[in-house]
DNA sequence: TCGTGTGAAGTAATTCACAGCC
DNA sequence: GGCTGTGAATTACTTCACACGA
């Protein structure tokens, strides 16, 4: 997942759902949205849930937090359903959100579609870049940083994105919370440091790659076999080093990779 | 959380080191770059954990599932851990990877610092688009979706991103892996399927929205106290309804959102 | 009969708490 | 004395399997 909270313990339940049947709920509204508009009345558990990428007893019991919303040897109600898990997500209602650092990045999250289409609305883009002001970016013209807090007071907003360097995240971030967001999603690759009551989601590309090498490397390991024993890698700290017995195969060298 | 698996179940140790360690692993990999180009010699699981914000009985835990690189009474040495993290993720070596989908989102990402700087190679860009083709996006040339096949081949990939509309993702997947792609990072808003075998990891920029829109609605209604009942919404397909007796306030009205 | 809804069972992840080593 | 490494306890999540209602 390229993702992850920050504040508030996984082990909260909000309102009883599990984090975890939260985080597949857009899924599922995904999916009905894409019945919803080929015209179909009702769904199983089974159809949905293949439609979504998971089981159906995991998609039965994610909905059982909801309610009871189905029919016995029918199905749901598509229509219906849609309605309910968009209530449940809070996506009766639109979403201002600000996005900050209108680089390559920002500027490809302003121009993305998914975001109008699902109740959120960019109320503004805001950059720290002087040059950038009042430049248009996807019909939206760019804000200086100074305007900050102004612009989130004045549009009552409370969901900002943070897609600068990672250097100026975090003073970014707390402006932003000073201001009176209180959720965040965050593209830099760093990790923020928000006040309770702050809820932080981020995304971060590198690290989905390293999680996807990870898996790359072991598929490879499968197939070459032993592989004979290359110099060991850099000194260890003195102390006895002991390495589990199922531990993998030695690397070459070192290696010490930039930021 | 912005990501997920797909083939695989989610309980597969792989090599005996649970997913969930997995996906933080470069999150201390991070923080231990930071410290090690601060030349710093030593830290210890407690302020390691703080720096990549998590608690250290976690980090500790999931350094055992690696080996005893540490030192009791003192900490892990730096350097040796970037190392031993570097090889357990698998970036001692460089991963070349492709980006399909050469728009907003894909040139974002050519152009992003951080796939480079990590053991990950931008082998190719590629679009469908044949106006692109021969563009230098991040300095690199377009090439058109044609060469898809000869790329991958020719380059060893295997790590494709797909940065295409939700359209042509799974066409472009299905692609990906007849070429010989095993690993995929999906930007586009749609659940691919694949044969067992090929990890799937996605980031779904509006469905991180939707979950930060949840928590948000949580805690307005946290302030707002009983509210008086609204007309129920959309008509309930003709059966009983029951609903969870801790579920929350009833919206007002239906309003089906578009894709 | 069919497919939902859900207790119960099973598995994974987190946290506790302390023995062991420097 | 301080901090790692790790079994044990806890909590969260998933899957099973079947009663129940349409």
């Amino acid at each position: 997942m390229a993702t992850g909270r920050t504040h508030r313990p996984a082990t909260t339940r909000s309102r009883g759902i599990p984090e975890a049947t939260v985080a597949r709920l857009p899924l599922y509204l995904r999916a009905l949205t894409a019945l919803s508009e080929r015209s179909v009345p009702t769904v199983s558990s089974e159809e949905l849930a293949s439609a979504a990428g998971v089981n159906s007893a995991k998609l039965r019991k994610d909905f059982s937090y909801l309610g009871s919303y189905g029919t016995r040897g029918v199905g749901y109600d598509v229509e219906y359903l849609v309605y309910q898990i968009s209530r449940e997500l809070g996506l009766t209602q639109d979403w201002p959100v600000v996005i900050v650092g209108i680089g390559n990045l920002g500027a490809a999250l302003a121009n993305y579609g998914g975001f109008a289409s699902r109740g959120f609305r960019v109320a503004a883009l805001i950059d720290a870049d002087p040059a950038m002001a009042g430049k248009p970016v996807a019909g939206i013209p760019v804000q200086h940083t100074d305007e900050l807090e102004k612009i989130i007071s004045d549009n009552g907003v409370s969901i900002g994105v943070i897609a600068t360097p990672a250097g100026s995240a975090q003073q970014v971030c707390e402006r932003l919370v000073a201001a009176g967001i209180t959720s965040i999603l965050n593209f830099a690759p760093t990790v923020l440091s928000v006040p309770d009551g702050v809820d932080v989601r981020k995304v971060d590309l590198s690290i989905e790659l390293q999680i996807l090498a990870f898996h790359e490397q072991r598929k490879a390991g499968e197939e070459v076999p032993p592989e004979e024993e290359t110099a060991p890698p850099a000194a260890p700290p003195a102390a006895t080093v002991t390495k589990r017995p199922d531990s993998g195969p030695d690397g070459d060298v070192p290696a010490v990779m930039p930021a």
